[in-house]
RNA sequence: GGGCGAUUAGCUCAGUGGGAGAGCACUACCUUGACACGGUAGGGGUCACUGGUUCAAUCCCAGUAUCGCCCACCA
């Protein structure tokens, strides 16, 4: 391995004796500084000229009124992962860094400032109101983006970028007016998610349905006597009756077959409705009869159209009941419903009622109110035809899911979208570029055209929802509508990591704007180069070490800045890298957060152990490695190819895991030990502190991205180099694979464990020193007896145990000072017991025609190894009992 | 109502048509010269249930139960 960049002069290998490491980490004083370090040396600017190939990712815009909470914390520490190691890795990369304008979320936030200080919007005007939200955002907003250099995010800052930036403004009009004149976006009167609180629509996405407890109340309308016609309906919603327009029933119900076509008083209206028949109504339900209210209900809204109903809205935009003429009027709509209710019950006319009563309702996300299903004029994006592209873009490969198993619930969204209603009636956010003139002209403006002046032209008050600017993210980034050097080399991204949860609300907005608008700007008209990003990376939730959501309401939400206070950066992300399963949730607690400080810790001591034996990284490494030595850079490679395999599936759990055993079972629990034997031999030493320099540099560039204040911490200390995060990604060498080093070392491993099992077993405590003497050992003896801290057979060495290794080896133990009989024996008949019934089961097997008939050679071999290898056990397990002494 | 997923150790989760795994937690011993945020050894699971396919099922198939998530206009 080579560095991308050399050592900048006066930085130097450590000195012998190794740098003066504390023996503990501590990550407060280590992480500090390190991060604006790197600002300064501009390791994360991307350089848009460069001849390497790019490796590109726009952050999931984060609300500019939020801060970091601990998805957030998670989502950037797999961006970081990625974008450090692609950055490793050779290639030009860009992670860029921005905000959201949170068109609803800011409005209401400085709504309810204004009202506190006793005022509204309608008293500041539109252009004070929106200077007064700019305000605000420049003193409280983006105090997540000094949270997310605490988390070390290696985002290009100089490339920062918020949705109502100027450039952004431009893309979002130019989308509009494509859109407009390519028939995608239109104008109609539809019945709408009305939130009463924010007096705006809502989409259907910014819709919760919430079960609560309401009532379900069957009311006559028509005549009480008898004298004409009557009918029972049933609803949750009393007070809409005012705005009825009919009585619906199923046509094949015998009940009411003679009332359709007849006309039933309203009640407290005196209006006359008419009875119908409609396929919609479910007899079973209720009476079977339903009231049908059109400009109030979706089902209504409906029936009215297939059957030419009138639709008449009965409540004003603040939810209050209007144009009844009726003495409601001016009634709020839950007023209004009590109200209309107890009338009803004076007329008698209340059949039955059902309280409590479980339905869902729909609530604003934002505002929690129930909405209101309200008729109103408002703007749609046509999404059928987009919609198809995106969807498409996936099944034909253009595009990647990972994990696969994610792809059904995005073709769920790209197949049944409904036209996405994109007016808000609020004052922050991207203006409608529409005017109106006076004789009902309608003009949509692209960026540079001049808004038309004269008498009575006047521009449509809404905004945009939030997400349309949104989904410009990958490419109004990077400069678009202009044709960028930026676009040019970064688009599209490369990957798109975000929650599962958002699949609907930004990717496939993404998805389908981003082929739109990029389809004409690739080179030469290449599809593949139209798409936002080539794979979608999907994570789960983070959720508490029961698997539950994490939530303030819920009480179990912590605060990641806490934790990074507590244990390190490093160790959160960590825990967060080793629990990201693709696609699936994250559970996380304080317990794993602590076990991976302490990974930290043994990196720590681990490199702090080369650094005090002289450990190197200058000069090539041998071509020829012998014994431990070879082992390890032998796994080391093994290792890094996985890893590398692993980043291919964004598997950061496994890598996080592979690396995490890898560092502590195979470097410190085995190599470091049993260097040690070999850095005391003058002849062995050298070969074995350069290997271990290069063991230890090559773990530290694998874990950088996962951990990168501590490895680049201990990196710069071990190799003298500049920085860790512009070293080159370890390259995988196909001539460091040992297969006979590794096999040796494994032989080792068994023996030494061996030899420890039945030592303890013996009840031999570790400081006792047990004399023995090894045969047909044939190498590694003084490293066993290091390992096992066993003496040289002394004067009047007594054989008191003896124990067959594996391969023809055996040691004799002189266990005369410590021997527990008794406990042995049990241990060799639980042994015996194990290796009878392994010796029985693959017997069994062995001797089953159609197993050797049908089954895989390498399984039959492996079958017939543990046959034999059970056999040898019983064998010698059966000597060792006749050996023991009778108690 | 529809769709999807899950069910493996005390907890959270990997995993495989042929010997049940990890982390944390737990037990015992040990302050040994990198590390007690450590070392060594260990305990603990009918792989939800019932059938089927197979020489062989924790794994594949069907059904059942429980849980979770998403979508949905039942008044």
């Amino acid at each position: 391995m080579t560095d991308t960049a050399p050592p900048p002069a006066g930085v130097h290998s450590p000195p012998a004796g190794g740098t003066e490491l504390p023996s503990q980490y501590v990550p407060a004083s280590v992480e500090a500084p390190l991060y604006e370090r790197w600002l300064q040396r501009g390791y994360f600017t991307a350089n848009a000229d460069s001849d390497k190939p790019p490796f590109t990712i726009v952050i999931p815009p984060p609300n500019v009124t939020g801060s970091l909470h601990i998805g957030h914390a998670f989502e950037h520490t797999l961006m970081d992962a990625l974008t450090r190691r692609a950055r490793m890795a050779g290639f030009e990369t860009l992670w860029l860094p921005g905000m959201d304008h949170a068109s609803i979320a800011v409005h209401a936030l400085v709504e309810r400032e204004l009202a506190r200080e006793g005022t509204n919007r309608r008293e500041l005007g539109r252009d004070g109101f929106v200077e007064r939200v700019w305000r605000w955002k420049e003193q409280h907003g983006g105090a997540i983006l000094a949270q997310m250099r605490r988390l070390g995010d290696s985002v290009d800052w100089s490339r920062e970028r918020f949705t109502m930036d100027e450039g952004l403004c431009r893309a979002v009009q130019t989308m509009f007016k494509r859109l407009y004149d390519d028939g995608l976006i239109y104008r109609a009167e539809r019945l709408v998610n009305w939130s009463p609180v924010l007096r705006s629509v809502l989409s259907d996405a910014e819709v919760d349905h919430r079960e609560v407890e309401g009532e379900l109340v069957s009311m006559t309308y028509g005549s009480l006597d008898g004298s004409e016609p009557s009918i029972v309906v049933a609803t949750t919603r009393v007070e809409t009756m005012l705005g009825d327009v009919a009585v619906a029933v199923h046509p094949a119900d015998e009940r009411y077959r003679q009332l359709i076509g007849t006309l039933v008083e309203l009640p407290l209206t005196g209006r006359l409705i008419p009875v119908i028949a409609d396929e919609h109504v479910d007899p079973e339900f209720g009476t079977g009869a339903v009231k049908v209210t059109p400009a109030h209900d979706p089902n209504d809204f409906e029936i009215g159209r297939r059957h030419g109903l009138a639709m008449i809205s009965i409540m004003d935009e603040e939810g209050r009941i209007c144009d009844t003429g009726t003495e409601f009027d001016g009634l709020d709509r839950f007023a209004a419903r009590t109200a209309v209710r107890e009338r009803l019950r004076e007329q008698g006319r209340i059949a039955a009622e059902r309280r409590p009563y479980l339905h869902t309702v729909g609530h604003s996300e934002r505002s929690g109110e129930p909405i209101e299903p309200r008729l109103s004029l408002q703007w749609f994006v046509k999404v059928e035809p987009l919609a198809k592209a995106a969807g498409d873009a996936v099944r034909d490969g253009r595009v990647r899911i990972s994990p696969p198993e994610m792809a059904p619930r995005y073709f769920g969204w790209t197949d049944n979208l409904h036209d996405w209603c994109i007016s808000r009636q609020l004052w922050w956010g991207h203006r409608i570029p529409v005017w109106y003139g006076p004789e009902g002209e309608v003009r949509c403006l692209g960026p540079d055209d001049q808004p038309p002046t004269g008498p009575g032209w006047r521009q449509d008050p809404d905004v945009l929802d939030t997400w349309f600017s949104s989904g410009l993210w990958p490419f109004s980034t990077l400069g678009w509508p202009e044709r960028t050097a930026d676009l040019a080399k970064f688009y599209p991204t490369s990957v798109l990591v975000t929650g599962y949860d958002i699949l609907f609300f930004w990717v496939v907005r993404m998805m389908m704007f981003g082929l739109y608008a990029m389809a004409d700007e690739g080179q030469e008209g290449d599809s593949d180069q139209a798409v936002p990003f080539k794979t979608i990376a999907l994570h789960g939730m983070v959720r508490d070490q029961y698997g539950k959501k994490m939530s303030k309401s819920r009480g179990n939400s912590v605060d990641p800045l806490a934790w990074m206070e507590t244990y390190g950066t490093d160790a959160l992300r960590f825990t967060f890298a080793r629990g990201a399963n693709p696609g699936a949730d994250v559970p996380i607690s304080e317990d794993n957060i602590g076990g991976a400080r302490n990974f930290c810790n043994k990196l720590w001591n681990a490199t702090r152990f080369a650094l005090l034996n002289g450990a190197s990284t200058e000069g090539e490494l041998p071509a020829r490695l012998t014994g431990a030595d070879a082992w390890i850079i032998s796994r080391l490679n093994r290792v890094i190819a996985e890893v590398d395999g692993y980043y291919a599936d964004f598997e950061f759990a496994k890598i996080a895991d592979l690396l995490y055993h890898f560092a502590w079972d195979e470097v410190c629990d085995w190599y470091l030990e049993l260097a040690k034997v070999s850095l005391a031999e003058q002849s062995t030493a050298p070969v074995t502190r350069r290997v271990l320099g290069e063991v230890l540099d090559g773990l530290l560039r694998l874990l950088h991205p996962l951990v990168p204040f501590v490895t680049e911490s201990l990196w710069t200390a071990l190799t003298g180099g500049e920085s860790i995060v512009i070293a080159a990604w370890p390259q995988f060498q196909e001539s460091r694979l040992d297969k006979a080093a590794e096999d040796d070392i494994v032989q080792l491993q068994n023996r030494v464990v061996l030899i420890r099992q039945f030592l303890s077993a013996q009840g031999v405590k570790p400081t006792q020193r047990i004399p023995a003497r090894f045969t047909g050992l044939g190498g590694y003896e003084l490293q066993i007896r290091r390992l096992l801290r066993l003496t040289d057979p002394g004067e009047g060495f007594t054989t008191t145990a003896g124990l067959d290794l594996n391969d023809g080896a055996a040691v004799e133990l002189d266990l005369s000072t410590a021997v527990d009989v008794a406990a042995e024996r049990a241990r060799l008949e639980r042994d015996r017991a194990a290796a009878g019934k392994e010796l029985e089961q693959t017997g069994r097997k062995l001797a089953n025609d159609a197993f050797l008939a049908k089954a895989k050679p390498e399984v039959i071999d492996s079958v017939r190894a543990r046959n034999e290898a059970a056999a040898a056990d019983l064998r010698r397990i059966d000597e060792a009992l006749t050996r023991l002494p009778q108690s």
